[in-house]
DNA sequence: ACAGTATTCCATAGTCATATGGATTACGAG
DNA sequence: CTCGTAATCCATATGACTATGGAATACTGT
């Protein structure tokens, strides 16, 4: 049956991919740099994270090959290897969703009440007649990394001081990060507070991407930084 | 940008799923039960674990819900939760073999030489005409809980005494548990060695029901146990 | 009910993973 | 060349994972 060592030294090999996969914060660090690279101590605010711990996170996963880095400057840029590893932390996250009932109720208290959901095909069947307004809630800096070709830029942060530019009688539908992202929740909330249409795309940019559908990159619709 | 504790809840659910595969020797267990269930002793002795680390690793892969269990008698047979799992577990090995340099040399000193190979789609292609014989050369116990339609059964331990069985002037094609199997690879040294022309299927069993594929259950087309 | 078997539970020892603070390295600006 | 900043390296304390042997539990067959 061949030798168990060299079984064991194989089977070795794969666990590192699930190892690196082994602890929330790097799987929450994957998620981020789904939307795009971004350098060490930006993930560790985002990640709530010490610097240290932070990039001692990023050589796991850079060991096991997840990431790749890019120096510029003073700072290191970490991005995803490939689509691939896109796939891959989708793939854990949705099986930890459809296997595991306590995920359910985690999504809840940390999205709160859920809001009204669009799909990806139904926006792209309605999306040419006009009648719908693509808003990106995310950072400018993720948008400006890639976003849905035509949708306009509002942080979620500045959607409140904004509303005026979106037109008043289009229904919106916001996107951000993906199905477990606050931004989008609080954005359909916000808006639908003050009297606007608005529906969640049901998942987010790396989907979008996934899925093979076409992206822009550069210069936001709208202005910038807070 | 929502409760800290809430969104590390929500992450530490989805680690749940990369904790369960960061053993090297529960990814074999997950690559067993791809081929059907098994019992605890069972897997033990070909996972090369003693029983109460086995036992322990199923209770690991159970928390996670990548399992499920059925007891029959006194014993307790464990299967994949779904193919998810299966999908799963191909996609971290896979990932590994694409990213990870080290994955090549040690597939190589496991299954030694690379024997010529067929794939899934050649085979449906030219399975029809009958110049193709295809042999599955696991044990039959997972030649029974499911095979390719029409495969000859002879597990590879057998495979040397019954070469006779074999039409002789046909193109046959082995396949086994999967591309990191080292039976179909044995299988196909052998049967050359014996002057017949043999290829390896690129897959094995779990790819092909994965792909929608028929397979046909139970009673193996030739006698068994040794 | 009793003996036998499969599995799980429990306690333990050794190893590995994580977070953190201080020292070190690498780079760019002046 | 020197200073300031970003990131990594190093040492350490704490907590988690793994394998294993012995005890306990669950079920079958008689």
């Amino acid at each position: 049956m061949g030798d168990p060592r060299a079984k064991a030294a194989l089977y070795e090999q794969f666990s590192r991919i699930g190892k690196a996969m082994a602890s929330p914060k790097r799987l929450e660090i994957l998620d981020l740099l789904g939307q795009g690279e971004r350098y060490v101590e930006d993930l560790a605010h985002e990640a709530q994270l010490g610097l240290t711990s932070c990039s001692a996170h990023l050589q796991v996963l850079h060991h096991a090959r997840l990431v790749t880095t890019r120096k510029h400057g003073t700072r290191v840029y970490y991005s995803l290897a490939s689509d691939d590893v896109a796939r891959l932390f989708a793939g854990v996250r949705d099986a930890a969703a459809h296997l595991l009932a306590d995920v359910e109720p985690a999504r809840r208290a940390y999205l709160g009440e859920d809001v009204e959901l669009i799909s990806r095909d139904e926006l792209l069947r309605r999306a040419g007649s006009g009648e719908i307004t693509v808003l990106d809630v995310r950072p400018t800096a993720e948008y400006a990394a890639g976003h849905i070709p035509g949708a306009l830029s509002i942080p979620l942060a500045q959607l409140r001081q904004r509303l005026a530019e979106l037109p008043p009688e289009a229904e919106i539908v916001a996107y951000c990060r993906g199905a477990y992202c606050v931004f989008a929740h609080d954005a359909v909330r916000l808006l639908r507070a003050n009297g606007y249409t608005a529906r969640r795309l049901a998942d987010g940019m790396p989907e979008w991407r996934l899925a093979g559908l076409p992206t822009a990159t550069a210069e936001p619709v709208s202005l910038q930084r807070a």
